[in-house]
DNA sequence: CTGTTAGCGCGTTCAA
DNA sequence: TTGAACGCGCTAACAG
């Protein structure tokens, strides 16, 4: 039962006041503000080295309950478990990190009772505000955080009924220009496979390939609980329209519909031509290599939590943040 | 500045005293034990619904001050950007949810300083324990946990000098058993690619491997910061020796591997075969598919989260857990 | 049986 | 440089 070391025990060790001992723990002597709090230096050097000694650790939760603040932000995101969000979560880590800030993850799997679940548990830990990666059916419960007064961010997507801070990319237009690669490297019949999610992005994806590709390309569309069933269908009416191109609006998809693929004999990027969406090493594996567009994940980390962190901050000084729902577009680039 | 409703606004509300609130959220009412406090039905009623219209949250800092208890833990690993870390993040996030735990993230990069930071901003934190993955030269910062009296378990490896807590895999087992697969698929002359990290895990799968294949077989390492020239040399030299047989210790290397190899014209799987440890969606792509380890990676995630959360426990009630040091070894499987 | 008062936990901060 | 109130919820002790 190794009993915490307190500002108590600090005070009577180094025998000052309880009160001294937190001025120097916080810096407060020497601010250039209004409020100067002299302290001798050597009582200072003293309460230093006691604090050291001891392994002095202030309490957060007692100070997070004096200042009213716990610098926690929650992040919600699909799946830890997908490389994709993987890199997302690592970003914000370091981001959130370096600014003082501790982030709470989640996993919503696209699941909304998930999500709402997630959402309460971090409400109740006070979370200062929210990245999200909003769900199908996740409205009811991003209501109740506009509600709750707490600033947010969403990314990757965003919700269409809902105008709210968000983060991601042009997704139409990477999208032509995905499909016009895709023509330039010899495609003639071309095709996309696309998630049935009704999410922002894949619907972009797809409207940005109709532009291109005209409205008779076929769109096929996979579930993510039956991938390798609903890729092998896909595959099925490729082969029947004899399609030479198919853009792939995933990593996941891409490796499903490679395999597939590959087990009725097609030969890749000779009999068809792949281009597919973020990255994944299967990709330099073919040649040549497969064309992907490439989101940029550390910016859109970097974007969305100093966005996030602005909003905060704005509210803490008191100001209205509730009419705020500019959303900040990122490009992305072919590779 | 939306105010958070506190104990006190339902209390003035509802015309009860504090005490009568902390009683009824709590369902301290009709405990089992010595302590019944009795509230007539109407009033807790009363409460719930005031509770609930103003949409009361208890603080968690004002709860955790009280208690004593922040039902937080730790886990630091490798990196969250990396397939195999990402799984098991994701398991640990849905079982400490499970158990009323929330749980901090850190990415260690196998940096002992960022390793050290994390665990400093974490006691901070008033982590009740920890689940870590510790790196070379962490040593330092674990005495200090574990001088610190919380309750630890490390996963994926163990530290030579310390008998700690630990979940991890039969590594010289399964890799025994994926060299004796390699053979029977025709490798005559064999090498391994493994880290250079001197980790206990890569320690013994070498040995492992050595078991099997003998003493002369080739045994390269690669670094994970140079990892494409550190393979483009290791090819280099299992062309020389014509080795037709190849075991790569992590899924990262593989990828690296199959580059450098297809890079110089070799047929995978037919010129030579391999064999590898932890999935990837690469390994379908060939035919035969190859052969690789697969850790039990929920079950890693599940039994060490069960074991810190048993220690947590058994330090609550004031055993002494100091002298806990057991292993939980599993069982991989070949795939 | 039903409910209240009051002190505590720990760090912050103002008045003295 | 210090005493003491304060933030919020928990709970022992006590009262009607």
């Amino acid at each position: 039962m190794t009993k915490n070391v307190t500002i108590k025990d600090i005070a009577r060790e180094a025998g000052v006041s309880i009160a001294l001992v937190s001025f120097v723990m916080n810096n407060r002597i020497e601010a250039n503000g209004k409020k100067r709090y002299r302290v001798s230096e050597s009582t200072k050097q003293k309460i230093l080295e006691v604090a050291k000694r001891m392994n002095y650790r202030p309490s957060s939760a007692a100070r997070m309950l004096r200042k009213g603040r716990t610098h926690v932000i929650g992040i919600l995101l699909s799946d830890l478990a997908n490389i994709f969000y993987g890199i997302l979560a690592k970003e914000f880590e370091r981001i959130c990190y370096q600014n003082g800030y501790t982030v709470l993850f989640g996993s919503t799997e696209e699941d909304p009772e998930r999500f709402d679940r997630l959402v309460q548990s971090f409400l109740e830990k006070d979370v200062e505000g929210f990245i999200l990666v909003p769900c199908v059916g996740s409205g009811k419960t991003i209501t109740q955080i506009i509600e709750s007064g707490r600033p947010f961010v969403t990314i990757d997507r965003y919700h269409p009924d809902y105008h709210v801070p968000s983060v991601f990319i042009d997704n139409i237009g990477i999208m032509r220009k995905a499909v016009e690669a895709l023509i330039q490297q010899g495609g003639q019949r071309l095709g996309l496979v696309s998630y049935d999610l009704r999410i922002s992005t894949m619907i972009e994806r797809e409207e940005g390939f109709r532009d291109i590709a005209g409205n008779d390309a076929p769109i096929y569309l996979v579930n993510s609980d039956n991938m390798e069933r609903d890729a092998e269908k896909a595959t099925e009416d490729i082969l029947e329209r004899k399609l030479d191109g198919i853009v792939t609006a995933s990593n996941v998809i891409s490796v499903s519909m490679i395999k597939a693929l590959r087990k009725k004999g097609v030969k890749i990027q000779k009999d068809i031509h792949l281009v597919s969406f973020d990255f994944s090493n299967v990709y330099d594996l073919f040649s040549p290599a497969i064309t992907y567009v490439q989101q940029p994940l550390p910016q859109i980390a970097q974007e969305s939590a100093e966005y996030l962190f602005r909003l905060i901050d704005m509210k803490n000084r008191g100001e209205d943040i509730s009419n705020i729902k500019e959303n900040i577009i990122l490009k992305a680039s072919l590779i």
